[in-house]
DNA sequence: ACACGTTACGGCAACCGTAAGGATT
DNA sequence: AATCCTTACGGTTGCCGTAACGTGT
């Protein structure tokens, strides 16, 4: 059986460079670091990082592939204190519904419970955020897309409306709507991957989507907005990502024929089965006082 | 910092329904496992089982949140000795891929190292085996559909034809090729979520799959085939998770108007930045080897 | 009386610190 | 000489077993 003990020795020698500065950096002495790699070492039966004295100490291959693995079991050891105490909040989120709708809510949150500290919010992509929930690295999700999976619950929360945003100044501005026809032939700005966007997309336009042309995929909604801003194309974001652009008119959001409003599903995903925390039972209540869309 | 042989004598209270079992199973003296539970509890400050005489310890409701992760802990302890001493190959694999596809290769794969034992195969939905291999509980993944995201590099491995299957004597059997008209009237059975079939579809047919109506989703292939066999409706599936039915007659093959042939990438996924273990590398090349269209 | 978990206690191993040793710059 | 990791050694802690104890069936 692993020692976590020693893995953060092995884990703090990788990240500190040192044997030395590793000890430190746990508040132990410097030997007692250099048993506990070795004695892991032996353990795993394969040497973990190189003692180079001139350098840095590098993690051998077989360190390596230790590496995210030894990082993964400390999170949760850490984590699992927190869950079974029933003192802990961590909301997962896609980065859009993390940076842009969240944050305002997790503060009312806190000041509801006159709790000094804000739920920990863990952003990432939407698929990320549902291995983080898979893993229990997170109690609850608040997700732009969910494929119904076995063992958890999933409900809708609120519809956010999308809009088509251009740059100032742009062409479109000045038509009441833009047709279907030259919204295909534009150029278009993808957001981040796998958030269903292109999936809502497709269900509502159909066979006119697939002239679709996409110039370029972008990793985050800032980048997003920029390119839209610098005339590289025009793009399809949630409303509460560019409400700020909108005020002071950096970008521009126009109608689209036929009066097509698109609006996408976010849903809450609990693990099932598991009985919630407090905290986090209070603010999914918070969430259903919210559930209103906000078009 | 948590105590993994605590944890793991939690985990077997739990399993065991009782200290002494749980004992007996470890190989350890009762009394140990009830001071290591203690210990444990005190760690975490709550309670986690109930020392009910009369009938099973069941957990708390602290112990049912803590479970998963510890489970999770101990699992991926496991693995980490394996990982990093490079003896391992773990694939995971989306079910129709794992169960029809895979086991040849992986018996090919043993053949030819002269090796007893067989790779280990973790079958799962397409989702699931996307967190397990961020999760690192596997070495590398071949999946249906793959969203790209970072830290993981994907290829393509092969090209996997679909076909439309319906009962033996269906009507449609007669018809040279059934119109698309008629391909959409019909009632569909769905299958496992999240490989991107449906996607598949929609980018096929475009608008036209919009009238598409599923009368059931099932969660396993085989629940799929046997729903179309006893007359429920008509599925898409891959070639080789009918072979058999198809050969025997119990199930046909009917193509689609315009000469259509559905094809669904597989793709192969390892994680970046994490060196590969000589057993993976080697299975990795046997898949190259058979990267041919099976059509 | 029996089954099961808890408490008590003792031996042994593991852990961690201090101090000394070796190697490289 | 200085830095850094390793080895050696001793005190303390923790782990696990046996034995005795409580309690509910």
């Amino acid at each position: 059986m692993l020692n976590l003990r020693e893995v953060q020795a092995f884990v703090a020698v990788v990240d500190a460079g040192g044997f030395h500065d590793a000890a430190g950096r746990l508040g132990l002495a410097q030997p007692t670091i250099s048993q506990q790699v070795k004695k892991l070492e032996e353990s795993v039966g394969a040497r973990l990082v190189t003692r180079d004295r001139s350098s840095r100490c590098a993690p051998t291959a077989s360190g390596l592939r230790l590496l995210p693995i030894a990082r993964a079991l400390l999170r949760t050891a850490a984590r699992a204190v927190d869950v079974s105490a029933g003192r802990t909040l961590v909301i997962g989120a896609c980065s859009n519904i993390g940076i842009y709708i969240l944050p305002p809510i997790a503060k009312r949150f806190a000041d509801t419970l006159a709790s000094e500290n804000l739920p920990e919010i863990v952003i990432g992509t939407n698929p990320q955020t549902a291995s983080r929930l898979a893993a229990g690295e997170v109690d609850l999700a608040v997700m732009e897309w969910w494929d119904a999976r076995a063992g958890f619950v999933a409900q809708t929360w609120r519809r956010e409306p999308l809009v088509l945003i251009v740059p100032a100044r742009h062409p479109w501005t000045k038509l009441s709507v833009v047709p279907r026809r030259t919204l295909f032939a534009a150029a278009w700005i993808g957001g981040e991957p796998g958030t269903g966007t292109g999936r809502l997309i497709r269900e509502t336009f159909g066979k006119a989507a697939e002239r679709l042309r996409i110039a370029m995929t972008l990793g985050s909604t800032e980048a997003v907005k920029a390119a839209v801003r610098a005339g590289l194309g025009v793009s399809l974001v949630t409303l509460s990502s560019v409400e700020q652009e909108l005020r002071t008119g950096s970008l521009c959001a126009v109608p689209i024929e036929g009066a097509v409003t698109l609006q996408k599903e976010l849903v809450v995903v609990l693990p099932q089965d598991v009985p919630s925390t407090a905290p986090a039972r209070a603010f999914t209540m918070m969430l259903q006082t919210t559930a209103v869309s906000s078009g």
